[in-house]
DNA sequence: TTGTAGGCGTTATCAG
DNA sequence: CTGATAACGCCTACAA
């Protein structure tokens, strides 16, 4: 009984009994509940509970004393306990990787605007690489959390065992395939397809494609889509190196093109574009390359530095806004309705002229679009 | 009485009893709890508790059988739970504006891996405007979290207020003036004093300065140290403009100076990299203006970009890794020690030469450092 | 080493 | 509208 533990209910007066049970909370070190409240307002435990939930019924007066009461008090309902017995946290796990890909932070920007809008917060799980994520689900699932937003390639038994403990999942920018499973995310591989082909159709027909990690879907996809179009072409094979999506792995890579090729290249594409502005950085400044003249340079989500007067990169951006608001709208719609079906919002990305690459063929001096 | 509603521990083979508990547990939508562990494994409830806290006495057989129970019924320990009893909930508060700011999506990203090393989580609470702390606050109070970093000014009674509730706090990259607040931050206005005598000492004279905005003590303290040491020296007063800390503010804020001046001032100082960016490219690009030669720009936080080739900016480096790793250390002990005192770990900036300020005089043309 | 029983702070249910 | 009372899932003396 929790009563014994608590003075007795002694009228003298609301404020000093108030200043009382301060007082007493502070030299039991006890944290100040519901129960604490109730005593100072003179009413049960369970009116306190209702004054905080909103669109309870409770009397005007007794609204009024309970929460002169719980201000007194500095009262604040526990989440912790409101959550066991509501089976609801109002708590999203973000799972995302922190590597220096700049996209990123601005998808989490975005993420946790869109979710504390929707009066959820945001449990942060950040891996250095992808293959980390194992490990974080344990950590999720302890954590009741409402449901979860994965920026990583989930496998499938990963996939169902969201499934199995009935968490809401929206899988953020990873195409699963063969897998039915809530989804936001761009076409790279089109992506890909779309940015040889537009590059081809300038007449450029010798690549170097800096692609992106293995472990990343994203940089496979979006190499696979580049390669097809042109092997669909005949176009030469383009060489192919790997980098780790960072600003020094452009520079690297486009060393290694030009080791391997013997020559210039007519175009590189990069797997994203800080690894492409290493690559423009390092033609021009370290190579003394004329790029777009000599040399085409294109990258992948039109991050905020492609777009400084510097570069003006030739890319194709991501849509990570209205992507941020689906994933939103999708995870809060999925545990708001514990609906179970699946869903795969496609963006199309948007392609960003810029004027590092060569767009029209040579000798067309047309200003047509 | 939970035992009433959970069969009876009818007893017919381990496996047999994980099976018909899973099918029991999905027909009635029930969680998995440590009762049914317990039920399954055939011990008591307490029991399967000790098995999931690290060090306490259970013996080898018991231990066995429960965690295959366990497995077989994919048990996780219940965290809200653990937290109502244990008064720890292993969650940290992490307070951030996501402003256009690249400093900060680093020191989160720093700030995670950190605490998460520790066995922490992070609660993300980000907001548009640091005065919008306020309403974060009331959050942060209800989800019981063990401590919070905060990367935002707090007012004299927001402090309070997390001492009134014991909350461990650690204030990151602020100085909270007249406060003994545990921080973790740079000196900014030395950084600010720093800057302009290096300028100053390699014969420039007239500058112009584009602050952050007024509602962030660090874009205050940097501009108000170097307008000092200006002043001190007896220079003419700088024009100050103000910028919003986004790579347009710098543009913005140099043509402002230069309106206002209607010269060429001899060097700018930005109060942040992206902003010095930003007039860097302005200035290059669209007035080709010589950079250093006629005018020098230099920035702070040494943000990634302004280390890549086409920039190489000069500006003062905060070590974010060590501030960081700091915070979190502070943090910890904080928690664990139930400790009371302030402390104030303030770091030194770096010097980053770049190659965007002349830092020689005139007619200097000795190579010494 | 193991089990029993009480409590953490809230919400939900159901009489009054 | 209000107040008892029973969960929610776990931890922790305490006794065995």
């Amino acid at each position: 009984m929790r009563k014994t533990k608590t003075p007795p209910p002694v009228d003298n007066g609301a404020d000093s009994k108030a200043a009382e049970y301060k007082a007493a909370l502070l030299r039991e070190n006890r944290r100040v509940t519901s129960y604490d409240v109730a005593m100072v307002a003179g009413v049960s435990q369970s009116a306190v509970s209702r004054c905080f939930k909103p669109g309870a019924s409770v009397s005007k007066s007794t609204y009024a004393r309970v929460m002169k009461a719980a201000a007194g008090l500095d009262y604040i309902p526990n989440a912790a306990a409101r959550s066991l017995i509501t089976r609801r946290s109002n708590i999203v796990a973000v799972v995302i990787s922190h590597t220096a890909n700049l996209y990123y932070p601005e998808a989490l920007a975005e993420l946790s605007a869109q979710l504390t809008r929707r009066g959820k917060r945001v449990l942060l799980f950040t891996m250095q690489h992808e293959a980390d994520v194992e490990q974080i689900l344990g950590d999720v699932w302890q954590y009741q959390v409402d449901g979860a937003i994965v920026a990583a390639a989930l496998s499938e038994e990963q996939v169902q065992e969201f499934e199995r403990r009935r968490l809401p999942l929206v899988v953020f920018n990873r195409n699963l395939r063969g897998r039915t499973v809530n989804s936001v995310l761009c076409d790279q591989y089109e992506s890909g397809r779309l940015l040889a082909t537009r590059l081809t159709a300038a007449g450029h027909r010798q690549f170097g494609i800096v692609a992106g990690p293995d472990t990343s879907t994203v940089a496979t996809e979006r190499r696979n889509g580049a390669c097809d179009k042109l092997h669909e072409l005949g176009l030469p094979a383009p060489v192919v190196v790997t980098g780790q999506f960072d600003y020094a792995s452009g520079a690297r890579g486009l060393r290694e093109i030009l080791d391997r090729l013997g020559r210039i290249p007519d175009a590189v594409i990069c797997g994203n574009d800080v690894m492409a502005l290493g690559c423009l950085d390092y033609a021009r400044h370290e190579l003394s390359i004329d790029v777009p003249g000599t040399m085409s340079v294109a990258g992948f989500d039109a991050v905020e530095p492609s777009n400084w007067l510097s570069y003006n990169l030739t890319t194709l951006r991501q849509p990570i806004h209205n992507m941020a608001l689906a994933a939103a709208d999708l995870l809060t719609s999925l545990i708001e309705t514990d609906g179970r079906l699946a869903e795969k919002r496609t963006f199309a990305p948007q392609f960003v002229e810029g004027a590092t690459a060569r767009l029209r063929p040579l000798g067309d001096d047309s200003l047509a679009a």
